[in-house]
DNA sequence: GTGTTTTTGTGACCCAAATCACAACTGTAC
DNA sequence: GTACAGTTGTGATTTGGGTCACAAAAACAC
């Protein structure tokens, strides 16, 4: 089951047996069922989460307790509330699961020893923040230029299992436009 | 001029004098006029541009030849197009100076040397690529729940002074608004 | 299985924002 | 100074997408 982190570290950093062992110490596992709630808004952020297999949505209620989808993340991503994790605060959003879910979890602390310890750790991190950053730029973008309609293929073509494995409500709250319109788009 | 940059690394990682001349031997500066492109669309980025003074916006064009506004970056930003930058491939966006302004800039192999001969480099860049991915997921959920006088409100708050230094023509095109909506926001 | 909740499609209606158009008001160049 | 380009406000008109409402179809619980 390790053995999921130790392929996603090293697609990007090399690590002996000894080197995993010790990026293991610093993490532990939890199961989540679906509808399970990792954090909630409020909650003070201590771990970052990879996500081992199901998938989850990091999402934020609006005042009138609308949801609106941030982020879909499944097997082999990163999730977190990463602004309220690396300044130790509270959520702003919350991370919820679509499916059952198998999480590996590391604390700031795990965070900051792994980096120190284990310096290509950073080169890892640093690679991973910058996929993030410029993925976001691209949602960023599209939702600035592109019609509902558009944005929907894009999705598509970004994650195309999640047209599936994602009701479209979901899928609609992530884009942007009301469930309705996303229905009347293809028909 | 230098201790701009200096100050800027400052903040987050301390340097001995031998280390910060070290550190500028991998820049180089520039100075661009008004209008001026720093790049354009199609072009291969070989360089990320610290912002020593100026203002400058991070576009890109629809199939209409629409400006959209990704980002703008002034005084003490770093800016690039990060995935041409980091993958040494073409911009998708453009890099258009708003006012006279002057970078130091540095390339990738200059970027990985420095990484590699002082490691805290490492750190200074992945706590600015978590900040870049933090303010962006920010502003997706600024687009996907909040209406334009809300935007426009929030974009005030974050950046009082462009306020003042932006014309409301590319405001509008930062907050994705027409010019028309937005100068009907405050009459 | 039956009953209940959630999801999806579709119609009717409405409204916020886009678009088009034009005029007043900056600048800034020479 | 005059000329010219860019910026801003504001009206008239259109439209894409939101909202409300209801029914069919799946998914889930027990």
């Amino acid at each position: 089951m390790h053995e999921t982190l130790r392929k996603h570290l090293e697609e990007i950093i090399d690590l002996t047996d000894q080197e995993f062992a010790f990026v293991l110490t610093q993490f532990k596992t939890k199961d989540f069922k679906k509808g399970d709630f990792i954090f909630q808004n409020g909650d003070l952020i201590k771990y970052a989460y990879f996500i081992i297999s199901g998938l989850v949505k990091l999402i934020h209620y609006d005042e009138d307790a609308n949801e609106h989808i941030v982020s879909f993340a499944m097997e082999d991503w990163w999730e977190s509330d990463f602004n309220a994790f690396f300044t130790q605060s509270e959520a702003t959003y919350s991370l919820k699961c679509l499916e059952a879910t198998r999480v590996c979890y590391i604390s700031l602390d795990g965070y900051r020893k792994l980096s120190k310890e284990l310096p290509k750790m950073r080169i890892f991190w640093l690679q991973k923040s910058n996929g993030g950053f410029v993925s976001s730029q691209r949602r960023i973008l599209s939702l600035l230029t592109a019609s509902p309609r558009e944005r929907y293929e894009q999705f598509l073509r970004e994650y195309p299992s999640l047209g599936q494995r994602v009701s479209k409500t979901q899928i609609a709250a992530y884009l942007g436009v009301s469930r309705e319109t996303l229905s009347r788009l293809y028909s």
